[in-house]
DNA sequence: CGGGTGACTTCCC
DNA sequence: GGGGAAGCCACCC
């Protein structure tokens, strides 16, 4: 299953690193799968889900999530640059579970 | 089958 | 940098 795979990504996203929807999801073989990548944060338990951010390291969740969200990638050292990571330095490369072609996604 | 929806992304103003 | 439009995709009526 699809979801399956977004979530084994997901829970290989080491402690202190981040990355993004798109970048799960293509990880897990979906090139175009951000969405689904949301959902599957969204919907499972036991995640890092604070680990997984918007392109270019932005928070995309809103309200008080978006604060705890940032308060926790804070906890684990992560800086931040204005409102988004600092991807430089922080975002976590998977490697290859799915050949994932690379195609522009939205 | 068709239409609405979203923790998405990219362009453009 | 903020806001809107358009494209994409799985899921759920």
């Amino acid at each position: 299953m699809n979801r399956t795979k977004i979530v084994a990504a997901i829970r290989q996203i080491p402690r202190g690193m981040v990355s993004t929807y798109g970048a799960v999801a293509c990880a897990a073989g979906l090139p175009r799968g951000a969405r689904q990548a949301a959902a599957a944060l969204r919907t499972a338990v036991g995640l890092p889900w604070h680990r997984v951010l918007g392109f270019g390291g932005a928070i995309k969740l809103r309200g008080n999530s978006a604060f705890e969200q940032r308060f926790r990638l804070e906890a684990e050292g992560v800086r931040f640059r204005g409102r988004r990571v600092d991807m430089s330095q922080h975002e976590y490369k998977f490697p290859r579970i799915a050949p994932a072609r690379a195609k522009r996604i939205g």
